[in-house]
Parts: structure tokens; C-alpha cells; sequence
DNA sequence: GCCAACGTTGGC
DNA sequence: GCCAACGTTGGC
């Protein structure tokens, strides 16, 4: 019955083990009505360059193949509709930020990860509960000035972004105060 | 091409 | 459940 699972809860609390609240856990807190949040996700732009999504039919393209779980959390349980998000090049000369699109579509099952001829396919991924998931995202805006790693790195009120300490992460949450301040960068 | 920093896997 | 081995990402 239920009652026992409720007991054993209390005592166990106050030693905060559960890595003293997630510096990412407002990612995923409830929103005030009407709120965005801000993303950002990378791309080799060898793979899939920002441009080969200005070309897209509609800007828009399938964010597929991520197959980490923490970039499939972000992704599926906090990315909404509307959102933001920061276009990176990684792998690139110098790596950056170049661009900004939105979330045009919500978390549905990644596909690849069932076709055995896919490069992202995963063994373990059953139809009836896939593990992979993407969204649809849709191109906003080009920078004029992309924002570089190395700016980012240069400043202090940045230090904290999930780009520089979540490391690898393809797709990682981005602060308002962070998002202000990179898209003022990109102003010049 | 090197290597640091992670994430995943599998033996025990 | 621990942890070593292995694989991947991505900056430099």
C-alpha cells in the first residue's frame, strides 16, 4: 500500500545527498504563464551548418540523432513551443555561437533510432517506449557577428553557462540573463 | 593528432 | 553497486 513508501522519505532529507539541487534543475521547473526558456544546441557544420537550415523548406529541421541522455531530457521534458534557442558550431576554426532559432514542434520519437540501416540506430529503442526523441526547429535569425567560444570565455558574468560546464552536451538549457548578454554580443 | 572530460558498458 | 575499460566529443 502506498503508506509505506511515504514514511521513509522525511529522515533522509535533510542531508541534501541529492547533489544539493541541480544548478540545471530550473530548466525544468514549472514556467509562469506565458514564459520562454532559452536553449542551445550544437552542430558540426560539416554534419548540418546553420545555413543548410536557412535552406531548409520552412527554416525547419528535425533535431534527431541525440543520443545522450541528459541533451534527450532537456530536450523531451523542458523544451516547449516558442522557446529560443542558440545555434552552435562546434568543430569549426572558432567555434560559435552564429545563430538563433525557435522550437516550432515538441518532443516526438526519433525515428533513426529504429532503422537498422541509421547511424543512429539503437537496439535497445522499442516503438512502443523510445528512448530518442527530437523536436522541430526552425531558423529565427542569422548573427552578423557569431558570438565565439573564446568571447564567451573572456567573460566573467558567462562563466557559469551549461555550454562551458556541462562538457559535450549537444543541447544544454541558456539563462535569460545569458541569452541577454549573447545576443547583445552579436550586435557587435 | 592529442588529450581532457565525460558517458556507457560490463565484469565481478 | 562499484569501477575499470572503452568510446565519444570537441577544443586546441
Amino acid at each position: 500500500m502506498p503508506a509505506k513508501k511515504k514514511t521513509a522519505k522525511k529522515t533522509s532529507k535533510k542531508t541534501t545527498k541529492k547533489k544539493s539541487a541541480g544548478p540545471w534543475d530550473a530548466a525544468f521547473a514549472p514556467r509562469a504563464p506565458g514564459e520562454a526558456r532559452y536553449w542551445l544546441v550544437k552542430s558540426e557544420p560539416e554534419v548540418f551548418s546553420f545555413d543548410d537550415l536557412l535552406h531548409k523548406h520552412n527554416k525547419t529541421t528535425h533535431w534527431n540523432g541525440i543520443r545522450n541522455f541528459a541533451a534527450r531530457n532537456f530536450m523531451r521534458d523542458a523544451m516547449r513551443v516558442g522557446d529560443r534557442v542558440f545555434y552552435y558550431h562546434s568543430g569549426s576554426d572558432a567555434p560559435s555561437i552564429v545563430g538563433i532559432c525557435e522550437v516550432v514542434r515538441e518532443a516526438y520519437p526519433d525515428d533513426s533510432a529504429f532503422d537498422s540501416a541509421s547511424e543512429g540506430y539503437d537496439p535497445k529503442s522499442d516503438r512502443s517506449k523510445p528512448t530518442w526523441y527530437m523536436v522541430d526547429l526552425r531558423a529565427v535569425a542569422q548573427f552578423t557577428h557569431p558570438v565565439t567560444l573564446a568571447q564567451i570565455k573572456e567573460r566573467k558574468d558567462l562563466k557559469d553557462m551549461a555550454l562551458l560546464r556541462i562538457g559535450r552536451l549537444s543541447v544544454s538549457p541558456v539563462r535569460p540573463s545569458e541569452w541577454a548578454a549573447i545576443t547583445r554580443m552579436a550586435e557587435g
